[in-house]
This record gives structure tokens, sequence and C-alpha cells, in this order.
DNA sequence: GGGTATTTGTCCGTATGTATG
DNA sequence: TCATACATACGGACAAATACC
């Protein structure tokens, strides 16, 4: 007779117990084809339990497929030529997890594009999750609209309408993963007509890599403190462009209402395409928010790109555009076979999210959250730098940018000597097509709380300005 | 038996709706007095509702003296004086009902790729989501890991291992959200040194639509019963091919071993690439599983893709890859900088399925319930059809392919009678790169229950077979 | 070899614990 | 705190299959 043990320390049910070892058994045939099984009453007996609990296992185990059952005679172990090769076990793994643990502990941590760490509604995430998963489960279990869910779009729109001045309809919204989803679809939406991207310099490195891979040449354009030279766009002969109006990157520049107008008249003469990137719009610090470019011109050429990666969270993959009306019917002739990037229960739960008044409350929340934020890192800038730095984008977004006036030390020096402070900086040159001119750096100021702002910001200064080396550079 | 119908939208409590309902019945003398109800087991699987959630009513009707227990027997209608005969109003429940049906014109449909509706485990998952969102909350608010969590890609390589023949270590996986985004990478990891891609005609459409767009030359191959055409293969100088070896798409052919072990001499010589999509590899209803063609040589050159979309469910949008090692490095160039294109949300959830052992449980259970739908399929064409048909793919997967014999009618014909008698049909033709030459139809039976399939195959020799037409057309 | 006692699968109602809101 | 609902445990009742006399 087989010995089962039912009562080692597990918090699994008996019945789920009683199932595994049966199973194991059976794949490893200590319970070979044919072989009868215990009856539900014998084995209860013997495992003292219930003989409910024995059943539950048999039944489950039937509906599996790895026994049968007749009728008033007993169970038996079905003849499975199944995948019971008992394979020899994997690798050793904890190697990977070393590789992982082995990256530097670092104590201030001035990401860009990371959030507050308390800041994700996770108990309100599960409640709207449980909701989305109670209302017709059998979605769940079909293909769903590649656009994305109507429901979903349709508050996208009302948001847009009413926060950032886009005029759209729901049926020009598509849902995304992220930026670089809705860069590689509206790549391949203009591959047909165009074969040349313009973007910022310096600038988000993605956009040029994505239309790059969709065979696009892409032309850097510089960055002035009223936006995009315009001229040298001009020259670029570029059709497309991508630009980051309402908050530039990594600067934090705002293109002015005349700039954007003139934009918009290269737009219309040369037939072009604009990609406006609104990442995070949804953070302005005072002042009033700058509405969309696309609210300027509706009637068509802008792509709106926006995200919830900023307000809300990175990880969770939701992203939207607004396509204009004249490329509905060509990225419908692309797309509409395709599958959607964003999980429906994902999409469903942001719907409750936004209908239920959440995502305006949470915006409202995190706005006043990481204005204090920013105040607090740029106090804390003017006091341990004073006159030796000056800040470019403040304002807005979750960063700024830091120049520092008369200083020594290259950007990778800078990382480097905070990192031996343990701070953990992130470049600017990788913004830039062709190095980093200046010694910028960017300063995150989402991670931390207003107090770990100020220590960081100390730290870099004991790691840059100690006078010693600052005043007299060898 | 009668019929509750329970997830109208109310707000008031499960029990209290059934109890309702079941106090009319008994008002109304639907149940007469001394009439059985049914047994709280029977009831509240019926209603997939919680057994407790029928006894709550049972007990409710009890103790007002509706009904009476015979202990270990049942519940039983007690014989009601006459003052009770008071009830006017019912309430108008079920019209919001109405509406949702009559906008589905279709009574039978054989999607190909549709889940039995109720096959998603939403309480499970309701569960596994709380667990992962109770986990360090504060990972929302980060980028993560662009590859896929580590934990779930341990669990897939497990999995992989044991039940596919798949030799990998979990740094070679990569999770994405679906075969397009699987496909996408892989084009971009591949276009620097490649430029051509074979496919199989019929196949899948979606493979030479994504390399089309990343500049890809897409050469159709011919598909034989015993798979692709080597011959074929080689004259269009392919280096790159894509094929699905274990269940052929659509005609579910099986490359035997030897032609697996030519196809990667084929590799060897030519230096190739082959993409291996075993999409529902784990639906086999007899017969021997086949293992992935990747276990067979593992050191390099074959592409391993899979899915989740077919066992668990295609909204939820997650599917997985393996990279040879040789091909990591360009890789992690090219998309460490990338964000992952699936919520991490998600990844823990389905990690914690996967390591929790639910999904090798439910993958069982699927397969069986798949079985026996594609069992009574396979009956019912046998019963409607006889020698006016054959069939092709049977044994596997979610759907079989009818080739008619000596059919009068083109394939539009042949759905628009089909739809006629309100039954929903996927053209074969799509597969095919120059139109389908014979009258072969694609018929899914993932979505209707066995006496709904049989129903349906029954319209459809009305629809067809109706012999007058069929024998003399004009 | 046919009736009978026993075994067995399969149903039944019930009680308690726990998660959620 | 309380109501709701589900998961997990329990033992009793019955009819069909089986073993035994």
């Amino acid at each position: 007779m087989n010995l089962f043990i039912l009562d080692y320390p597990d918090r699994r049910p008996l019945h789920m117990k009683l199932y595994n070892q049966l199973k194991e058994q059976i794949l490893t045939e200590k319970l070979p084809p044919g072989a009868k099984l215990p009856s539900v009453r014998q084995l209860a007996a013997e495992l003292a339990v219930s003989r409910n609990t024995v059943d539950y296992a048999y039944a489950q185990l039937c509906t599996e497929g790895f026994i049968y059952s007749k009728s008033r005679s007993g169970y038996y172990v079905s003849s499975l030529e199944q995948e019971c090769k008992v394979r020899p076990s994997s690798p050793p793994v904890g190697l990977i997890r070393e590789r992982i643990n082995a990256q530097k502990n670092f104590e201030f941590d001035f990401h860009p594009a990371s959030l507050s760490p308390e800041s994700f509604p996770d108990k309100l995430w599960r409640k709207l999750t449980a909701e989305s998963l109670s209302e017709k489960s059998e979605q769940f279990t079909a293909y769903c609209d590649p656009q994305g869910e109507l429901d979903l779009r349709l508050q996208i729109q009302g948001y847009l309408e009413r926060f950032r001045g886009v005029s759209c309809s729901p049926e020009q919204i598509v849902i995304c993963s992220g930026l670089q989803d809705s860069l590689a679809v509206i790549a391949q939406l203009l591959q047909a007509e165009h074969a040349s991207l313009a973007v910022e310099n310096p600038g988000h490195w993605l956009p040029g890599t994505v239309f790059q891979r969709y065979a696009f040449t892409v032309h850097s354009v510089p960055v002035q403190p009223d936006g995009l030279d315009l001229d040298c766009l001009q020259q670029t002969a570029s059709t497309v462009v991508y630009i980051t109006p309402s908050h530039q990157f990594p600067f934090g520049y705002v293109m002015p209402v005349e700039k954007r107008l003139k934009l918009i008249q290269w737009m219309e003469h040369t037939g072009g395409v604009i990609i406006e990137d609104d990442y995070d719009s949804e953070l302005r610090y005072h002042g009033k928010p700058i509405p969309a470019l696309q609210g300027l011109y509706p009637e068509g050429g802008i792509i709106y790109v926006g995200t919830f990666a900023k307000v809300l969270s990175p990880a969770l993959r939701v992203s939207y555009m607004v396509l204009p009306d004249a490329l509905l019917p060509h990225y419908h002739q692309l797309f509409r076979q395709y599958a959607p990037a964003v999980s429906l229960l994902e999409q469903k739960t942001l719907y409750h999210f936004m209908m239920q008044g959440y995502w305006e409350r949470h915006l409202r929340t995190m706005r006043t959250r990481y204005k204090r934020k920013h105040d607090a890192l740029l106090q804390a800038v003017q006091h341990y730098f004073g006159s030796r730095a000056s800040i470019l984008g403040q304002g807005a977004g979750l960063h700024i940018v830091l120049k520092l006036i008369d200083c020594p030390f290259s950007e990778p020096e800078l990382i480097r000597r905070a990192e031996d402070q343990l701070v953990r900086l992130f470049p600017v040159s990788e913004t830039y097509s062709g190095g980093n001119p200046e010694a910028h750096i960017m300063l995150g100021f989402g991670r931390m709380n207003p107090e770990q702002l100020e220590k960081g910001v100390a730290r870099l200064a004991h790691a840059w300005l100690d006078d010693k080396e600052y005043c007299s550079p060898e």
C-alpha cells in the first residue's frame, strides 16, 4: 500500500496535498496505468480524513484524465501516453538572482521617471480588478477590440477634452502598451507615405530608435529655449516630426503659441505629420497648464500621444494615442486583425478607475505630492549649490536639469563621484545625438521624499564641490 | 428543471435574488406542494454560486415555512394555505438580457480560436491578483525588467522543460504580449543579418505581415501533409522560416521527426533561423504529444514561441519566446532600454498562478473539456456529413478543417449560406497566399458546448446538403 | 447459481474558517 | 462590527456493483 502523508505543515488544503501526491505517483508510475486506487472509504479511514476530501482529490484527477472511475467498482489509473517523461531537473538557478542582487545599493536615487514608491493605489486597484473580473468573465475567453475597449476610450476622450484641450472622438483613440508601442504603430502607419523623421536634440532616444527599425531616416534637430529650431527642421526635409511641446524632454522648455502655430503652418505646407508626446503634461506645479498642440489644429496631421506611466504607474504599461481622422482608414486596414497590446483586465480596471472618478482624484493628489518634492529639491539645490548651478525645466514633470557653472568634471566623472557617495544619477548625454556638450545632470525627484532629496543634494554638493578640487582642478 | 437567473445587474445579494425567484415559483405553483427542490450542490453548480448561497436561500424559505427539509434527503415545498396567493407584481428582470441577446445575431459560432466561455478562472485570478498587489506594491511605481519578471520566466522555463521538451535557461526567455509582439521583436533582432522570411502556405497571415513591415521579403512555401516542402524552401533562398511543426495552422499536419531533422540540417547548412510557433501544442487529445522542435537542437538557431492565449485567455495578452543563446547579446543591445510589453501586475499574477500549480491543473482540465467538445464535433460531422466531407487536423487544438467532397459552392457561398442559418464561420482562404483552391472550412469547437456543436453541424448540413440544390446546382 | 452481505461510488445536508467590503 | 460569499472540512444515506455463501 502506498503511503500518503497529509499532515505535514503546509497551508494548502488536504485534498490538494492528496491530489499532488497521487499525481506524483501516477506520473512516476509508482501507480502504473490500470492500477486500482484504494477506495474512497479505505483511503479516508487510513488518512483519517473525510471521505469527501478523498472524493475531491479523485474527482480532480478524474477531470484531468489521470484516473477514471468505474461506478460502484473503483477508481483506476488511466493509461496516459502523456508527457510524463521525468526529465533531469533544471540547471542551477540561483546564479541569475545573484547577478541582479549584485547591483549597487544606492541610498539616494534620482531616477528621472520613477514615481513616489507608496503612491500606487494598490488596495483600490485590487477592488477595481475584482469588479472587472466579476462582470462578464466570458470576455476573457475571446479576442477583444484591437483598438482598446470602447468604454475606456470614452473615458480617455472625456479626460483629454476637459483637461488637455485635446479634441477628438473615441474612435480616434488607440490604447497602447507604452510609448514604444505607440511609436511602432505610428511608424507602420506612416511608412507608406513618409520616410524620414525629425527628432529633438537633445531629446528622448526612443523615437529615433523605433523609426530607424522601420527604415526611416532620422534627423536630429536642435532645441532652443522656445522649442525646436524650425529652420533646421525645414532644412532636413523631414515630413514627420516628434516633439514634446508642453515640457520638452529633458530640458523642460515650453513651446510658445507663436512657434506652435508656425509648426502647424510647416505641417500644412509640407503635408507633414506632427507626433506630439504629452508624456507628463498632467504634472505642472505653477502657472497654467499648457493645452496640447493638438487642440490648436484638431483637423488632422497631429498624432497625440499620452501615458498613464507618469502619474499612475509605469509598470502597468498603459498609454494611448489620438490619431487624426484621415489616418483611421489606413489604421484599420493595417491593424484590424491584430490583437490589442494591453490586457483586457487592465483596460477594464482602468476604465473603472476613471469612470468612478478615482483618476482625477489621484491626479490631484499626485500633483500636490510632487509639487512638495519639487519645491524641496529646488530649495536644496539653491541652498547647497547657490550660484554654482542653474536649474532648467523646473515647475513641471518628475525631474529638473542641473547645469553646473564652471564645472571641471565631465559627465561620467560627475556620475562616478556621485556613485561613490551612493547617489544614483542618470546621464543627460544619452538624450543627445552627439554627446553632452555641457555639464548637465538630470535630477528626478519622484522617488525620494523631501528629506531624502535634501540629503541627496547635500551628498552631491559634497561629491562635486569639495572646495580644494573644485577651485583648483589640476 | 426550473431556470433561475442570478446575474442580472442588481445590488441585492445573490441569495436574496434566489430566494425571491424560488418564492415566486412556489407561490405560482410552478413548484407545487411536495415537490423536491434541487439539491444544494446541484443548484449551486448550475448557477455557478457557492453552496452556502443556495443554503441561505433555502434556510430563509424554511424558516418562513415555504419549504421544509428532510434531513439527509432534500428540501420539499410545503403545502401552503390559501392566504399567500396575493402576488400581483413580477419584476421586469429579463428585459436587459434580451437587449444583449438581440444584438448577437449568430446562434452558433465556430470561431477557431475562441475558448470555452466559462473557462476563465476569474475568482482564482482575483485572489491571485490580490496577492500580487499586496506584496511590494512599490514595484508598480518604477520601470521593471524589459525581458519580463525573472520569477515568471523561471516558471515558464520549468513548464517548457517538463511538458514541451524545450531546453533553455530563464535568461533565454522573453515575456511578450502576444504573437505579433514576439514577431516584431524577432524581426528587429534578425533584420541586421537576414532579409527574407519563408512562411507556410496555407498558414497564419500574421508573420508575413509583421516581417514585411520590417522590410523583409516574404516567400510562401507550400505545405504538404508532412509539413513544409523543404525543396521549395531551399529554392526561395530564405534564411528565416516560420513554422508550426506540432500542429500546422490551419490544417493540423504534424511534421514527422525525419523532416524535422532535415529542417535542422537545412538550418545548419544555410546558417538560417527557424521560428517555431508552438501555439496550441498543449491541446492534444489522443496519440503522443509531439515534443517541440527546439528540443531536438537546443544549441541554437531555433526561436521557440508559445502563448497563454489558447488555454488560459486570449484577452490577457501574455506570451513568451525562447531565444537562442547566440542572439542574447544582440537582444540586450537592442532592447535593454525598452520597457516590457506586459503589465507587471499581470506577470506577477501569472507567476502565482503557475507557482501554485494552478496552471498545470487548468491545462489538464481544459484538455479534457476540449476533448469532449472535439469528440462531439467529430461525431456530429460524421453523422450529418458522412462521406460528403473529410476532416483534417483532428485530435488537437481548438479547431478542425472540413473538406467538402464534390461541393458545388465556393467558400464565400458556403459562408453566406451558413450565415443565413445564423451560423458563423471563418474563411480558410485568408490563410492562403493565393486563394482557397478547395472547399475547406474551419470549424472551431472551443466556444460551444457539445450539444450546441451537434446542432450547429446540423444547421450546416441543412445549409449545404439540401439535396435538390446539392445534386443539381444550376 | 441465486440470494445476501458487503463494498463502493455518489449523492446529500451541515458546520466552520476566512476574505472582503 | 456585521453581512456576504466562498473554500474547506465533516459524516450520513442510498443504490449499484461485487463478493460470498
